[in-house]
Parts: structure tokens; sequence; C-alpha cells
DNA sequence: ACCAGATTTCTTGTATACAAAAATATTGAC
DNA sequence: GTCAATATTTTTGTATACAAGAAATCTGGT
């Protein structure tokens, strides 16, 4: 059994935000959700709670809470730091990793260069979680790992959208090939380079995928 | 009035557990605590979660919540990400930020100096922060601002601390001079870099004066 | 018909009541 | 006296009840 109600309801709601049945701007009225996962309001507003403090809704004093979706140009702004907060973990895995680590990283990055070929998308971005994972844990630094694992979250959903873009898993695939590389070689400079470049991408990419859609939406 | 009572009671209690009146490990009792602010369960729990959200407490699911002090080392780490974040506000900043903006930061920078010249301790502190809060701002990136701002609140408690190290204050001083005029002259690689020792230092100087206090303690 | 003020309804925020789980105390066997 | 099993107490998690603020509706005047 999962921790409390409160924890399922916040997990559920995330899902359901992030997938998007629940629209930007829509009101989560909190006597229908209690009935909807029939429990009483108080685990439904401390399910709120912690969404208003993850930044997925807002909550109005008095008013109520509200879905707040990341528009592209907040997406764009977070993408650039989760770039950054990449490459900085990179460039000190360069020089703290060990080489029992640099192996295990060839091996996730194997298997994630297998599901490309296997057509596995979803194995395929297991994997590539993976790789960005261990990334941040051979930084060192737990705090920057525990903040890059809280970002990758919040933008997991828009990471998968554009992950179908075309050719991009062979591009990507190239990418991690040179990070690992630079690794080797405890190149933590050019890592870093290589990292920001290789997340700042999808932000872009989302971008144009969003802008290429806006018009056809109104 | 502030917006809940919930509110007030985690604002309050976040400084209660900053000051050190609540030490690491600490209990935080619902009831005690409820009876203390002269108001119900419920807009207490509400704060703890909220406390709990943000790293100051651990909740142990049907155990309570335990305050959570940073140790050394999660300190040391959290400053490195606070320099990369800061850093990385710099070098946006270099290459966005107009004459008016740059006009601006000089402004507050030579509040910042006359304070020091005055041995007004608050002031300059209040200053100091005005002119890092500056430079998120005018980094362009919101995303990056508001996470900028939450770590730095997180750390206040214990760079203030450490303000008083001798000689630091001076130091300070010709470093904010040095990257004012890096963003003068557009080098945002060269401000990114000199900010990222100016907070570095501070999470380094903090380490130490830890360290020579530990043994005194037990 | 339209607007201002009052009234009602609805929703959030808080208090209290209850249930379940963990910690503590008690009792009994050896 | 010590340990284990059970009973009691505490404390958290959830449900319900109540209060207060905001939105909606109604009413009367122009």
């Amino acid at each position: 059994m999962e921790r409390k109600r409160a924890d399922i309801i916040a997990d559920e709601l995330e899902g359901l935000i992030f997938d998007g049945t629940f629209g930007d701007g829509q009101r989560l009225d909190e006597v229908q959700l209690s009935e909807r996962f029939d429990v009483s309001r108080t685990p439904v507003r401390e399910a709120l709670q912690r969404l208003s403090q993850s930044g997925l809704v807002d909550q109005l004093p008095r008013r109520g809470v509200f879905v707040r979706q990341p528009g592209p140009i907040e997406l764009i702004e977070m993408f650039e730091v989760m770039a950054e907060l990449e490459a900085t973990s990179a460039r000190l895995a360069a020089s703290r990793m060990s080489d029992e680590a640099l192996s295990e990283l060839r091996a996730i990055n194997a298997r994630c260069d297998a599901a490309v070929e296997a057509q596995d998308t979803d194995g395929n971005y297991r994997e590539n979680e993976q790789f960005h994972a261990f990334l941040y844990q051979q930084s060192g630094n737990r705090f920057l790992e525990q903040e890059c694992l809280r970002l990758q979250r919040r933008l997991q959903p828009f990471r998968r959208a554009q992950l179908r873009a075309r050719g991009r898993l062979r591009q990507s695939k190239v990418e991690h090939a040179q990070i690992v590389a630079a690794l080797h070689d405890g190149d933590g400079d050019t890592a870093a380079n290589l990292i920001r470049a290789h997340v700042a991408v999808q932000g872009e990419k989302f971008y144009h995928l969003i802008s290429s859609l806006k018009p056809a939406a109104e």
C-alpha cells in the first residue's frame, strides 16, 4: 500500500494534469474530486496543496485551485535550466566518476541503443531516463541529483511528446556516444557543453512542435 | 491579513527552524504546535506539509515530522548548485540586460557599498540580496529566477551566519565590482565564472566555520 | 430595461470527532 | 528479574461539522 490516500490522489491528479485530462485554467473542485476518489475533502486538499507547491496548479485564496499548464515560453525556460543542471552534473561527474561507474554508464547506453534498434520506444525512453539519472548520481552531489530528478519528472510529459520527432532518436544516440567519450577522457567542459546542447535541443524541438500546432488550434 | 493561518504558521515555523529554536531531529508535535499557535490541528498539518515539501522537515508516515537541518556536506552541495544557477543567471544577463538595467545594477551595488562603509550589516545584507535578485531577474528566464530565489531563501540563514567572517565584506565588494565590469563588457563567461566563485566561497567559508565549531560542540 | 444594494447560495478554511496504527505500559510465565 | 504477549495510551490520518468569505441571485428603484 502506498503511504497515504493523499499521496495516491496527488499522484493520480498529477497524471491527469500531465496527460491533459485537466486542461489549463480548469478549476479543480474539492467536493467533486472527493466524490471521484471516494474520500473526504481532507486528503484531497492535502493533495492539492502538494500540487500547488510543485507548481502544477495555482491556488487562489478563498477562490479555489486552477490547473496551470506551462506555456511554450515557460517550457523553453525550464528546459534551459534543466540543460544547465545536467551540464553541471556532467562536468562534476567527469572528474568524480570511477572506472566502474563509467562501465555501468556504457552498459546503460548500450541498452538504450539496443532499444532504438528494436524500435522499442518505451524501452528507449526508460533507458534514456536511466542514462541521465545515472549521470546526476555520478555528480557526487546529492542535492544536485535531487533537483535534477525533480525537474526531469516535471518535464517528463513534454520530453515524451517530442521524442517521436523524426530522426531525433538517431541523433540522440550519437550525442550520447560523444558524451560518454568526453567522460572517458575526463573532459568535464566538453561533456558539459555536449549535455547542455543535448537537453536544450529538446526544448527547442518542443517549441517548434507547439508553434506549428498553435495556428491549427485557433 | 496574510492569506491563511496555515501560511502564517508555516512561515513562523520556518523561522523557528532557521534560527535553530528547533534543532535537527526534533519532533514537531501537532497538538503542541496547535496549542502554541492557538489553532486546530488542521492548519498546523497543512503548514507541516509545506515544510516537508521544502525539505525543512522529514515526514515519516504514521510516525510524525522531524526537523531536518542540512549537515555540512549537504550545505556545500547546496551552495555548489546555487553557484551554478547564479552563474547561469549572470551569463544570460550579460547578453540580455539593457543599459538601463546595468545602471540600476550599479545603483544597487553603490547602496551595497555604502552600507559596508557605514558598518550597516543588515542594510548591506539586504542590498546584497537585491544585487543577486536583480541578476536573476535580468537573466530573462523567469523560471530560473524563481528557482534562484527559492534556493537563496533556503540558504539565507547560513549566508547570514558567515557574513561576519573577517574581511569577507571587503572581498565581496571587490568581487561585485568585477562582476559589474564583466556584465558591462557583455562578457558572459567571465561574469559566470566570477559569480560562481563568489557564491561557492560562501559555502566553503561556512564549511570551515562549522568544522571549527564541531569539536567544541561535542 | 438596467443598475445598486441586499440576500442567498456555494465554496473554501478551520474545528472537532472518529478510526487506525504505532508506541508505551502492564501482566504473566519462566 | 527478564522477556514476551497483550492491553492501554498516544498520535497520526480521515471524516464530518461549522464558520466565514466570495460568487450568484434576487429585489427595488430610476
